[in-house]
RNA sequence: GGAGAGGUGUCCGAGCGGUUUAUGGAGCCGGUCUCGAAAACCGGUGCCCGUUUAUGCGGGUCGAGGGUUCGAAUCCCUCCCUCUCCGCCA
């Protein structure tokens, strides 16, 4: 979400880095919006300022006045009479008039009216702010289509062969050790089950990238629940506007995680974070489910984009002067893991029309597959600034006894499991159609092989 | 799933229709004392919104949402969550 005292103050801004995602936003409707509420406010503040005060009048006669004065007293408060105290200034008769001019009887009741009218304002206004994405950052570049993102560098040599490299649908088949048929059989198109050396090696990618990123990368490790509360998905912007992408049990009311960036960033929703414990990094393994409602076809086939995978992701907390320095620690956290398994990769900077809901600036790392033979987005990795945290309402203390600030949020795959592990099969396969393992990985399959 | 007890500021914890405009303590900030520190003592200190921005002023906030009342942390209703015991289970 952004701030409402951002939009108000520079409106223009506002707009103009919005439309450099291509999004045309209510403007006027919202300042409108904001302008009738905070002036209903004041009225209804004022009306409640003086209701307050005759109620305090009251309190102090109780223990000073007869009964009978004491319910008079009551009556005329009840009714807003001004007569009750020697520096009431409005008149009765005024106020009276008030109220019949409002067709009303009491105070209560036009407050009553006026506070439903502030809820109404309050709703509508949210509901627009929850659709509007976060501002990208003045470094990111201008364009709306993937040939608009920027490689910032490469790294390694795509492999060549003496034969020509099969994509890892055929390998997996062959092997035994991806097996669609069945998938489809259990749970329908885009389903697979992974079998022998195909689930061991998934296994050895995710216990060999959390073990990474514990010990050398200073994350703290996380297993969270795979389904959340819808108010998990408002946080971090997948609701209200992305609805249709998600997996969600109507009888409990719990939606299944499209990511751990979900349940990461509520992990401290509505807390005041103490000087000293910034930033927070945490990495965790989970499954991840989404709908993707796209055609079968080329950008289907395989593992590369089913309703349910494996991710390990890498997230941090920090405070607002550090996050950007962060985010590239965090590319680099990412692309450690690349390195070691001898994987080429890119790393792509995001422009702005083709970044995420949520974030200011993103990087993508691509990894080469040499039998689809393609760039395969393995992680994406943002800096989303203070836009979850206004969500979530997840603050900090910049000093002891200071003022409260909102943290910002960084998310990066770190990495995503399938599509790592087309690139393992498809830049290490073999011409006997087995395929060799990354030496970083042999511990953790027992083998140098997989036949 | 059954029965009972509870949810109060960063934490602990009182209050159960109006001098409470949320008592008290811990923590934190500042000060006194000290060579320095600790202890002791004094003062300050929740969060959100609006307004003004120089200190200010006002409103909201006691799990959430409704209701009763001139007035609700306090009474009533609905829901959520936590704990204890029992049942069931990996």
């Amino acid at each position: 979400m952004l701030d409402i005292q951002l939009i108000r103050k520079s409106p223009q801004v506002v707009e103009q880095a919005l439309l450099r995602r291509g999004e045309d936003i209510p403007l006027e409707r919202i300042l409108h919006l904001d302008e009738t509420r905070r002036k209903l406010l004041q009225e209804v503040e004022s009306m409640r300022a003086n209701q307050n005060q005759l109620n305090r009048l009251v309190g102090r006669a109780k223990g000073t006045r007869t009964a009978d004065d004491l319910s008079a007293l009551v009556e005329q408060v009840r009714l807003m009479g001004y007569e009750v105290g020697p520096n009431t200034a409005s008149t009765r008769e005024g106020f009276a008039s008030f109220l019949v001019h409002l067709g009303r009887e009491t105070l209560s009741q036009v407050l009553d009216q006026r506070q439903a009218d502030i809820r109404r304002l309050d709703k509508k206004l949210e509901s627009l702010l929850l659709y509007l994405p976060n501002l990208p950052h003045p470094t990111v570049p201008e364009g709306t289509g993937d040939e608009d993102n920027v490689t910032v560098r490469t790294w390694g040599e795509p492999p060549t062969f003496p034969f020509t490299p099969r994509p890892h649908y055929e390998i997996g088949e062959a092997l035994g050790i991806i097996d669609f048929e069945r998938g489809v059989k259990l749970s329908g198109t885009r389903f697979y089950v992974l079998k022998g050396a195909g689930a061991r090696l998934q296994r050895a990618l995710i216990t060999f990238m959390l073990d990474v990123h514990t010990r050398e990368h200073g994350y703290t490790e996380a297993y969270l629940p795979f389904m959340v509360k819808g108010e998990c998905l408002v946080g971090t912007g997948s609701l209200p506007r992305f609805g249709d992408n998600l997996y969600h049990d109507a009888e409990e009311d719990y939606w299944w995680v499209p990511t751990a960036e979900v349940p990461l960033t509520n992990l401290h929703r509505d807390e005041i974070l103490e000087p000293g414990t910034l930033p927070l990094c945490y990495t965790a393994y989970t499954a991840c489910f989404r709908r993707e409602k796209m055609a079968a076809g080329k950008e289907t086939r395989g593992l590369k984009r089913g309703h349910q995978f494996d991710k390990v992701e890498m997230y941090k907390f920090t405070e607002p002067d550090h996050s950007y320095e962060e985010l590239e620690k965090l590319v680099s956290d990412a692309e450690d893991i690349v390195q070691r398994l001898g994987l080429p990769y890119r790393v792509r900077m995001l422009c702005a029309g083709e970044m995420g809901f949520q974030s200011a600036k993103s990087y993508d790392i691509d990894v080469w597959a040499s039998g689809v033979g393609e760039w395969l987005e393995a992680s994406s990795c943002s800096n989303c600034t203070d836009f979850q945290a206004r969500r979530t309402r997840i603050r900090y203390r910049p000093e002891p006894g200071a003022r409260p600030q909102l943290v910002h949020t960084l998310n990066g795959s770190g990495l995503a499991l399938p599509r790592m592990v087309i690139a393992v099969l498809e830049n290490y396969q073999r011409e006997d159609g087995t395929v060799s393992v990354p030496p970083a990985l042999q511990p953790y399959l027992g083998t140098e092989v997989i036949s």
